[in-house]
DNA sequence: CTGCATCCGAAAAGATACTG
DNA sequence: CAGTATCTTTTCGGATGCAG
């Protein structure tokens, strides 16, 4: 049954190779490195975040993509979900012990972008101007 | 006139902060993190490969697509693209010093995807069963 | 406040044929 | 071999309305 080898494979020790077309892991890596996602991560790696908190703090989300890759990530278990049934509701979002793993190897990527950034910025006008 | 003021900002170190939705750095993360552009970085850490090759290693990849995101990384000063003028045509495609480091922290964010993949297959199994 | 559902135009991805 | 051009399909992302 189709099911039961993907489930054999998954319990299994690293066949997974995120360079062949139906690796999960390639799913996975695809929410991580997703451009909302990642930047959903490396905001929660600074503390517990609501709802509408997180979306001012990943400036330019919509409130629609941010309830999608939350979602996801959740899925994935990288974070989690706490909802106080209290009036006004209020629901929290941190990372699980996963999730902080995945965002600080995140953080990394992104403060080496930043901290080359000028170096990138003049090879793109470089590019830039070879071309037209 | 805002082409200086851009100028200003990418001359002078670290006012970068990929939470804003303007911010250079974001644009060039999006780059990184890109689904085809992660696994061709991860993929170009192996070494020097041709257009081909890099597609055959990036499985599932349309030749579309690998154009554009090697463009978009070639841009970014990443990715050293050199065409030798013989025919049929060679071209050899490398990462750069900087493609390096980026690459190198790509892989460290893969390898930890990969290891943990089992707990993270169980959580979506955890978390698709309470829902539906 | 914290969301989910839906519609819609724009943008991106994917497949494939074609060229130097 | 190394791509570009073109066409189709999917996804994105904003706007809106509504519910707990």
């Amino acid at each position: 049954m189709a099911t039961e080898s993907i489930q054999a494979i998954a319990d299994e020790d690293l066949p997974y190779d995120v360079f062949a077309r139906n690796c999960p892991s390639r799913h996975v890596l695809k929410d991580v490195t997703h451009a909302w996602g990642s930047l959903t991560l490396a905001a929660l790696q600074e503390g517990t975040f609501r709802f509408n908190e997180l979306r001012r703090r990943v400036d330019g989300v919509s409130e629609k993509m941010l309830s999608q890759t939350l979602h996801a990530l959740e899925r994935d278990g990288l974070v989690h979900r706490e909802a106080q049934p209290t009036n006004p509701p209020r629901v929290e979002y941190r990372l699980t012990d996963l999730g902080r793993e995945v965002a600080e190897r995140l953080r990394a990527l992104i403060e080496l972008v930043e901290g080359q950034l000028p170096q990138m910025l003049d090879a793109q006008r470089a590019y830039d101007a070879r071309e037209v």
